[in-house]
DNA sequence: AAACGATGTGTAACCGGTTACAGACGAAAG
DNA sequence: CTTTCGTCTGTAACCGGTTACACATCGTTT
């Protein structure tokens, strides 16, 4: 591994001279540049990143904060993260907070890790995050973004997508299918993109006239929640015949308990999820969803993130992007009944 | 931050002291490490990972190569390999190799990386790897363990399970659940657990005596993949009446296939799959499959790589871990013919 | 002609650790 | 009483970059 040294003393010129040359920074002539890089070239020559991580007090890493890599939403959002981080000749280490009694510790773990190893800015995808330790991130001076998140604090970017608009286009659609009767399978109403969701349905079913009841239940986002919420639907209000999941994973365990239950879908309820994982086009029958544009998610982040670490500047900009309906099986028109 | 200096300062001690107080390296007196051990505590000092990283030539840090986060297998094993180097102060950056034309230049990228970042290890979780780019990996003497791969070169550990016992249990269940023209989904021949699985495949086929005739159709791991070969077997063998897929994306596809076709799972055929991804219980009927320990695959890889990291010394030795079998609905026994 | 600003370069300190080496001391061995 | 050895510590070089500062040159202004 050659270093700076030997790329100076190759071209005949200083150190400060190379390192100029790297950098775009102050003059150089043109003389010295051929021959730097004529030099660099020769020995195959590349900064190496922890020495200048340490000299320059920050290295070429993001890292990425979420509450589990195995949820499909997270893993595509990480995808794409990584993906435009590469762009930029970023890296990025993932974080995955654990939920219960470990997540504090857990958090110090991952604040003391972007101290010591100088990463320039964090995404936030997690929701278990208590304001006192977005507090501790500002204190240090790391710049971050949220996303899907509100921002706990001022004068942080977040980045979302249309939740109210997307779920009105859910109803919207189930109505457009045929559905009269349409309950709603809620995600935890302490996270604003699932109060966001529940407010679009309750918007779109008032849009639908005085006969459109709205039910509601609440689920935690996970299969499980969406299975129980299936059995409680069924009791609080049987005619129904149109069933919008605050998220995918929920509509996909609807799906299941319905399937137990002897529930055919779409001839007897349709459903639809929200999100756009993967997952859905996996299953059978394939589920509508209000798909987030999850690429765009993570590249709009880093772009964010890339400004704030080089502009400096809490610009506090909420971006929000378009979500786009997926109609599929799942609420497939012309249905029996 | 307090530095080592300030450290060294206020338990008044030269660095070098403080140095060995925190890597156990020489000789230190019991009074200086209690003057040191109160320093830290009044400064809370933490040693600065990039610094260390610079000077050792090593940071704490280990790569998994792999090639889709978003595969369900591939985002469970990372969070127990995350989980694990954790645990010993590791960190871990994940790199997936796209396929195709851009393989080979994210290949170089991601070596560039290994060396300027000094990262200590890389987990091969991926196939699409030539024994040209291991070799490179080997000549820059970093230390890497292969996750369910043949080793490509010698002198390499390999982490895996044990495919062809797994496929026997898988083809032996079958049969006790009543199958009598068991179907093979294999998965691309050139990988050797796709092999392998067909080997046990085919010996438990065998073993069923001579009224038990093999069909077998190449997939290649995708949900198309499984798809597509339901209709190559309906066509091929239509008095099927059980399949094993080499790996659970598959037996997911065809799950998709036969319900499209009509045919009812497991009343006309059973089928199970293998990996144990959780998405084989979310679907429905939820998939009967061979589990791999993937947690276990992830933690003694991380276990083996800390080894060759520490001690060097190539070790080749193969680490087969135990599958376990579990049955579900779409391999219900009181099938109805 | 003196003063000035833009251009170009090298020296050396610095980032925050690790470690080779030399030296001091006391106890045990010869 | 020397020698030897184990224990303990500090000085200073080093890892491989960045950058403040000093200095030199040269074309323009005044």
């Amino acid at each position: 591994m050659p270093t700076i040294r030997d790329v100076a003393r190759l071209a005949g010129v200083s150190v400060a001279t190379v390192s100029r040359y790297l950098n775009n920074s102050g003059y150089i002539s043109q003389e010295a540049a051929q021959k730097i890089r004529h030099a660099i070239e020769a020995l195959d020559y590349e900064p190496n990143a922890i020495a200048r991580g340490l000299a320059k007090k920050r290295t070429s890493t993001i890292a990425v904060l979420l509450p589990d890599i195995t949820n499909p939403f997270f893993a595509e959002l990480v995808k794409s993260v990584e993906a435009s981080a590469r762009d930029r000749d970023y890296n990025v280490v993932i974080w995955s907070i654990d939920e219960g009694e470990t997540a504090e510790h857990s958090f110090n773990a991952f604040l003391r890790m972007l101290q010591l190893q100088y990463i320039e800015g964090v995404i936030i995808a997690t929701h278990t995050l208590a304001t006192k330790q977005v507090e501790a991130l500002k204190k240090r001076a790391i710049p971050f973004v949220f996303l899907d998140r509100p921002a706990l604090v001022t004068t942080a970017p977040v980045i979302r997508a249309d939740n109210r608009k997307g779920a009105r286009l859910a109803v919207r659609h189930l109505r457009e299918v045929g559905a009269t009767q349409i309950a709603h399978i809620g995600g935890p109403q302490a996270l604003l993109p699932a109060r966001e969701r529940l407010q679009g349905y309750l918007e779109e079913i008032k849009a639908g006239g005085r006969d459109m009841q709205p039910v509601i239940v609440e689920g935690d986002f996970t299969l499980e929640g969406g299975m129980n919420a299936i059995y409680r639907i069924l009791e609080q209000a049987p005619d129904t015949d149109g069933i919008f999941a605050a998220n995918d994973l929920m509509a996909i365990g609807a799906l299941k308990a319905l399937h137990r239950a002897g529930i055919a879908v779409p001839e007897d309820i349709a459903i639809i999820g929200f999100d756009g994982i993967s997952l859905t086009a996996m299953i059978e029958p394939e589920l509508s969803t209000v798909a987030q544009p999850i690429a765009a998610l993570g590249a709009r982040a880093v772009d964010r993130l890339m400004h704030l670490a080089e502009h400096g500047g809490m610009d506090e900009h909420v971006d929000t992007l378009e979500v786009t309906l997926i109609a599929r099986a799942s609420t497939q028109r012309g249905r029996l009944h």
